[in-house]
RNA sequence: GCCCGGGUGGUGAAAUGGUAUACACGUUAGCCUUAGGAGCUAAUGCGGGAAACCGCGUGGAGGUUCAAGUCCUCUCCCGGGCACCA
């Protein structure tokens, strides 16, 4: 027998695999698809890291099984391209980010393919390609010509300027770095500060497009209850759209020589039930009210200059310093509670966000923390007229938020905290001074950004027609050359320099026009890859002719491959990408250009791979495992299968040096163990083991415990050892489970066993459930609920029987002796249970 | 503060309410070898004992059950997410 030569069999097989196309899936099959995603790299200069590996090996597993079962599997793969490392490292270097993408990608595929993983690379897609950025800003168009009213999408005209497009410009705060002068995404913000250069980061108001992701917030949290994802993602992904079902409330404003006419306050709340313990009002700094109530305001100076403070605060200083809240009263004003025409008082403080509800709160100390911090601060309410109040219910040192029965509250005194709701609300509404509303932390999407390296923004402003949409069939607009791709000082994108490409045609008038500088966030392209690989042929073909659209140009693929019936990814996706493409999808489900709602039927996510510090992995830190070094000293196969074996596939794990070893022992004894296939036929211990493993693999696959799949191949392995023989037909079994992890190794060993065809055009092996059962079972005595003794029987031994061979065993007599029984509990098969006294 | 995960040998970790610690690493002993950071065999939860065996053991305290790592109540610790969202 030669030695295991992984090198020679890995580089014979993935030539096999590319010669016979294996991996690739057709766009119609007699056979059921399965559609396995895996969220696409982001092809960075420093190449494949080993946590895509662990992604990748467990994945390529699953699809080789699905295969084997006879599923049409797309299992594809493509590249996130766009994004400010290339533009970083293309600003540096001074090499085209086109360039620079390219290089990287080929590493990347290089190194996917030197590690065997059976990728479907006829569907291979790049977001930074023209071809598929047309479809990106197509996507984009539709969004700014629609509108969702009443839950349902209508088309808004070209020229109509009050109906709330889906895709829209506003002037909106963002993240400003006075030191590299440039506007930040906020995934460059790191805790408040600036990712390249550590300046505190300031808000700057500009005009930003926007996406009203909003609109969809029901729709988002409803086709929940649809996919099977994990209650964690579920969770957090409620969180995040943070719904919250409450009133609006108008409060009418007075100054000292009677109310302020066409002047209101009108506040959110959850808790209308505690409106009769209003004490004060509070509206956020940057609410417009607060300046129009100008020369009404007696301390006015005062005002604004606490208006100014709060600005100059950063976003770190504002939420960090939470528990210090400050505000100014607005002297000369009151509002009127609505419900019993009491006069509060009304203060400006900044723990009051302008961006959430209305940007004003009615204060109820007794029952709200916050509040009641406030109060307490600035002695708006005496802690002794609060407990008054309660009846003695509050504690003195904090407000009473539970829910309970109203008091003090005039007629609606004793009702429930939640009929009070209601039963207040219904008579604001009444009056016309309230309503139900409802309220979400989840806020519109910012969809600009000002930078070279993304997908250009399909407008024209001209200055008769305003914004004009590029015509669909003149997408896609390219990214033009350019030297620079520096920001420009005001915070620019660097296209506004590029005035051959700025200045155009007004598509409507013929009019000189200005094109839209600003480039989609890195999160455009990502939103709809799903989509994309289903199609991807024709968006290579044809992307350039198509004059309609080519979703509806090919509605049978995208029926037969929708949706994804497993999406597998990080769990730093599970807020953001995952909700802004299921919003994605939902709309162009809306729309009529998807088959499903929603996008992924199943969500699986993976844990980290840590250094074999424990520490994540870091230049700086010099704890990097390179899976180049790890596949040139142990094989493909090692890596792959000790990248399954680790740990719980969705939970982190450290990389061991002495584990990965281990593994290369594991398939170098696999190696040598061929010299066991025998024309003998196969001990009953060997074929339980056997379909015990067919079972249990099949089983753990399916469920990702891949850490499992693992160690019940090894047990298998052992047992096939310590049997010393398996005949040619399990032995075939066996190399099939085998295929799934360490695929080289299992062709090389088939082909070495003179086994017919090819591994991988075979079929998934089956239990034979004959030889699940074992010859002998111990059942197990226990004596008050202790193991006392052990009888081997024969499967299926009746509960009598059972019973008599445990009293006649003399193991147990000792604890018989001068007891009395109480309970005999007899399980077929496991045990036997006695109670004595 | 709120919402999720998770605490099991020396280590990574397994266990449909039914023999806790499979599998792997490490360690120890032996074999093989010129040699081994190679391979093979055996042992390996802790305490006691020459052994048979006994006692104790899944973060802690209770509870349900013939039987609990697993179910229930309370509690401690670790990791992650959100966080002045009215």
């Amino acid at each position: 027998m030669k030695d295991y030569n992984f090198k020679e069999i890995e580089k014979k097989w993935q030539k096999y695999w590319e010669d016979t196309n294996y991996g690739i899936s057709a766009d119609s099959s007699n056979k059921p698809k399965f559609y396995s995603l895996i969220e696409f790299p982001y092809p960075s200069g420093s190449g494949l890291h080993v946590g895509h590996c662990m992604m990748y090996s467990a994945t390529d597993a699953h699809a080789r099984m699905m295969r084997l079962k006879g599923y049409n599997v797309m299992f594809p793969m493509g590249w996130d391209a766009f994004g400010l490392p290339t533009e970083n490292y293309a600003i540096k270097n001074k090499i085209k980010p086109q360039v620079a993408t390219a290089k990287n990608v080929e590493t990347f595929i290089r190194q996917q393919k030197s590690l065997g993983y059976s990728f479907d690379w006829n569907r291979e897609i790049n977001t930074t390609d023209p071809d598929y950025y047309k479809w990106t800003q197509w996507i984009f168009l539709q969004f700014y010509k629609h509108a969702l009213i009443g839950g349902k999408l209508v088309e808004v005209d070209d020229d109509d300027t009050t109906t709330p497009r889906l895709a829209y410009r506003a002037e909106m705060p963002v993240n400003w770095c006075p030191s590299c002068k440039i506007i930040l995404a906020n995934e460059e913000v790191i805790n408040g500060k600036c990712e390249r250069c550590g300046t505190g980061s300031l808000k700057r108001v500009q005009k930003q497009w926007m996406l009203r992701i909003t609109a969809y917030a029901d729709k988002l949290i409803d086709g929940l209850s649809t996919v099977d994802y994990e209650e964690k993602i579920k969770t957090q992904q409620i969180n995040w759209i943070g719904k919250s079902v409450g009133t609006n409330i108008i409060f009418d404003v007075k100054g000292r020589s009677g109310t302020i006419h066409d002047e209101e306050i009108e506040v959110f709340t959850t808790r209308a039930d505690t409106l009769y313990g209003c004490t004060y009002v509070v509206l956020a700094p940057e609410h417009p009210l607060v300046t129009k109530l100008g020369h009404h305001v007696q301390n006015f100076e005062e005002v604004s200059e606490y208006i100014s403070e709060t600005k100059k605060k950063s976003d770190l200083e504002r939420t960090e310093l939470q528990k210090d809240k400050t505000g100014v009263k607005l002297y000369g004003v009151f509002a009127i509670n609505p419900i019993n025409g009491q006069e509060v008082d009304i203060y400006v403080a900044d723990y009051v966000l302008a961006s959430y509800g209305t940007g004003a709160v009615m204060a109820v100390p007794a029952h709200d923390d916050r509040d009641f911090e406030f109060a307490k601060k600035y002695g708006i309410s005496t802690v002794q007229s609060i407990t008054d109040k309660l009846d003695n219910i509050l504690t003195l040192d904090k407000a009473y938020t539970d829910y309970g029965f109203l008091i003090d509250s005039a007629e609606f005194s004793g009702l429930s905290s939640s009929e009070g709701k209601k039963a207040i609300t219904e008579k604001l509404k009444a009056k016309r001074l309230g309503d139900f509303a409802v309220n979400y932390k989840l806020r519109d999407w910012i969809f600009s950004r000002q930078h070279y390296w993304g997908e250009p923004i399909p407008i024209i402003h001209c200055d008769k027609c305003g914004m004009v949409p590029i015509p669909e069939d003149q997408l896609p607009l390219t990214l033009p050359d350019v030297e620079n791709y520096e920001p420009t000082d005001d915070g620019q994108s660097p296209l506004a320099a590029i005035t051959d490409w700025v200045e155009t045609t007004c598509p409507v008038c013929g009019c000189k026009a200005r094109r839209e500088t600003d480039t989609m966030p890195n999160w455009a392209g990502s939103s709809w890859y799903f989509i994309a690989y289903a199609i991807s042929q024709k968006l290579k073909v044809e992307g350039q002719k198509q004059s309609g659209n080519i979703f509806d140009d090919n509605k049978d693929l995208l029926d037969y491959w929708m949706p994804v019936d497993l999406y597998n990814g990080g769990n730093e996706h599970i807020t953001l990408h995952l909700l802004y493409s299921r919003f994605w999808n939902i709309f162009l489900h809306d729309l009529g250009v998807v088959p499903s709602s929603e996008p992924y039927a199943k969500r699986i996510n993976h844990g980290i791979i840590l250094g074999p510090d424990g520490q994540k992995m870091s230049k700086s830190k010099g704890n990097v495992i390179n899976p180049d070094e790890m596949a040139a000293q142990y094989g493909a196969d090692t890596l792959r299968t000790y990248m399954m074996f680790i740990g719980p596939y969705n939970q982190d794990s450290a990389w061991s040096m002495a584990g990965i070893q281990g593994v290369f022992r594991f398939l170098r004894r696999v190696w040598g163990n061929i010299e066991k296939v025998s024309g003998v036929a196969d001990s009953k211990e060997l074929l339980l083991k056997l379909n015990q493993t067919i079972l249990g693999v099949t089983e753990d696959l399916e469920k990702f415990q891949m850490n499992t799949v693992v160690s019940k191949l090894m047990e298998l392995n052992n047992t096939i050892e310590k049997v010393g023989a398996i005949s040619l037909e399990s032995y075939s079994k066996f190399l099939r489970l085998l295929f799934v992890t360490a695929p080289h190794i299992a062709s090389e060993l088939w082909e070495l066993a003179g086994l017919d065809g090819n591994i991988g055009s075979g079929s998934w092996p089956e239990v034979d459930s004959r030889y699940l059962v074992a010859d002998q079972i111990d059942v197990v005595i226990q004596i008050n609920g202790k193991v006392r003794g052990k009888i081997s029987v024969s499967p299926n031994t009746p509960k009598e029987s059972l019973e008599k061979l445990a009293f006649a065993s003399d193991k147990i007599q000792p604890y018989l002796n001068d007891k009395e029984i109480v309970k005999i509990i007899v399980i077929p098969d496991k045990l036997v249970s006695i109670v004595v006294k």
